[in-house]
DNA sequence: CTGGGGACGGGGCCC
DNA sequence: GGGGCCCCGTCCCCA
């Protein structure tokens, strides 16, 4: 019995030792496969990475050889076909700004915007677009009559310009899944790889998309020739022998109202009222991803800085210079919503706000540009950065929409009979106007220039008589009443709407 | 649904 | 011709 005793503790022993083997082997075999397998995710995440540079790579590699061939098919034209690189930009901060551009640093602290608007950059948004504005002469077609061209690189981003035959508006379309070949972009990417978007989306601050624009002309060669082009139907139409002066006069300046309309000051050299940073290039988004269906207050606070540039053909044309202002502000996205463009009347504030652009650069198609070579010779626009196609391609889509808007112009100037009186167009979508501060103050609503700001709430308006009609918000103003109930009204329009309504039959 | 009101663009007038 | 202002129409939002 005591044997037998001592026989089933040795076996209990035995068995515990056995069981602690097996315990310690199990957690060895998983300690180790854990360890296999944590080396297994490793090496595919760095494989991941690897293939998704080399795909990147692969991408660039072939847009920018795509360029290259439309390029070069575009400079095989015969010398009466104008290539214009125009709207070529200067972004990010990263170039210089010149030809009277003033660089409004938006100071720390002073947040003339609301925060609500984030401009959203999207890695996989980047286009591959590259818009040649082409202007062909033709003296025997209609005189005055100017035709541009953008042909971008993506088909998908290109305006289709025989729409202008068929009369139906050119439709701009984007698709944001577009990979950007910024070199700068790329480098994002890289150092960010895994979560590009998260990172590029956190910029919040205002970006400052420039582009210079010159427009050539040739006493009266910048007309061209519709029929060529087959865009008969595009274009302005003056009547022979009118004189059209497009006009790119915008200058740069930040009215803020006191309270009083008629005390209003530039802030253009105070920093306090600028409204414009710099870009960082090392935080240069690959693209702007922009929202759809911006309410109006949003529309107030957007801005961005756009320095449109024309180019010069090789005959040397008289170059008008100017620049044109888009303002990209705070976080509100700048689009353009070439669809309803032409829409409405009232649309154009929308429009911009609607702009879908991605941005995209391409070192090679800015140097090989034909254009460039004199651009680079002109010291109006200088340093143009290897960003400047962002804001060309954020300006091509801004032409896409001028497309359809001047075809509208031109079915308008086809109805309207007093066109002639309209010597002043407007550079965006070519409408006649007859006077220049009209058309001055037409091209805000393409450019998206504000310079008129409420100090009571920091909304900017593009007119002044828009400021002071706002202004009656915050004092209260009714000077309009009623005879008969004694109601107020802030406008007398509202009062005369009010009293055919409500006392039509007194 | 309706009215009030804000915002915005075009046109016209006046200085 | 430039600048300012006003009027008007339209769109949109909101109560």
């Amino acid at each position: 019995m005591a044997n037998c005793m001592v026989f089933h503790t040795q076996i209990a022993s035995i068995m515990e030792v056995l069981a602690n083997a097996a315990v310690a082997e199990i957690c060895k075999l998983v300690d180790d496969d854990y360890a296999v397998f944590r080396l297994e995710i490793t090496q595919s995440r760095k494989e991941n990475r690897v293939l998704r540079r080399k795909l990147l790579e692969l991408k660039v590699a072939r847009e920018r050889a795509e360029r290259t061939m439309r390029e070069r098919v575009l400079t095989s034209r015969p010398s009466s076909v104008k290539i214009l690189d125009r709207y070529r930009g200067i972004s990010r901060g990263e170039g210089h700004l010149t030809g009277g551009h003033r660089t409004i640093v938006k100071p720390a602290g002073h947040n003339t915007w609301r925060d609500d608007q984030p401009i959203t950059v999207d890695e996989g948004s980047g286009t591959s677009t590259q818009h040649i504005i082409i202007i062909e002469s033709a003296e025997a077609a209609g005189p005055g009559v100017k035709q541009e061209r953008s042909e971008g690189e993506d088909p998908r981003h290109s305006r289709d310009i025989h729409t202008g035959v068929s009369g139906e508006p050119p439709v701009a379309t984007e698709d944001p899944t577009t990979t950007p070949a910024h070199p700068s972009a790329r480098r994002s990417i890289t150092e960010v790889s895994g979560t590009p978007n998260a990172v590029l989306k956190s910029e919040a601050e205002t970006k400052t998309l420039t582009v210079t624009h010159r427009l050539l002309h040739k006493g009266s060669d910048h007309r061209s020739d519709p029929e060529r082009l087959g865009l008969g139907r595009l274009g302005c139409p003056p009547a022979p022998g009118s004189e059209y002066l497009p006009v790119f006069h915008h200058r740069q300046r930040m009215v803020h109202s006191h309270g009083d309309s008629d005390v209003l000051d530039t802030g253009g050299d105070d920093p306090s009222y600028s409204y414009v940073t710099k870009m960082d290039p090392g935080n240069m988004p690959l693209g702007l991803e922009t929202q759809t269906g911006l309410s109006r207050g949003d529309r107030n606070n957007y801005s961005s800085s756009i320095y449109t540039e024309g180019c010069l053909d090789k005959k040397g044309e008289v170059i008008v210079v100017d620049e044109v202002t888009v303002k990209v502000e705070g976080d509100a996205p700048p689009t353009w919503n070439a669809d309803s463009h032409l829409g409405d009347g009232h649309s154009q504030g929308r429009d911009f706000l609607d702009y879908r652009e991605s941005l995209e650069t391409d070192l090679n198609v800015a140097t090989r540009s034909p254009l460039h070579s004199f651009r680079d010779q002109n010291p109006v626009s200088t340093s143009m950065g290897p960003s400047e196609s962002h804001s060309r391609v954020l300006f091509d889509e801004v032409l896409n929409s001028n497309d359809r808007a001047r075809a509208q112009a031109q079915r308008r100037g086809a109805t309207s009979g007093n066109i002639k009186e309209k010597r002043f167009l407007c550079m965006f979508c070519n409408k006649g106007f007859s006077c220049l501060q009209k058309v001055e103050r037409h091209q805000r609503v393409h450019t998206g220039e504000k310079p008129f700001s409420c100090t009571q709430c920091e909304k900017r308006f593009s007119r002044q008589d828009h400021l002071k009609m706002h202004l009656k918000v915050h004092t209260g103003e009714r000077p309009f009443a009623c005879t008969h109930c004694g109601k107020r009204f802030s406008e007398r329009r509202y009062l005369r709407i009010h009293q055919q309504k409500n006392h039509s039959t007194l």
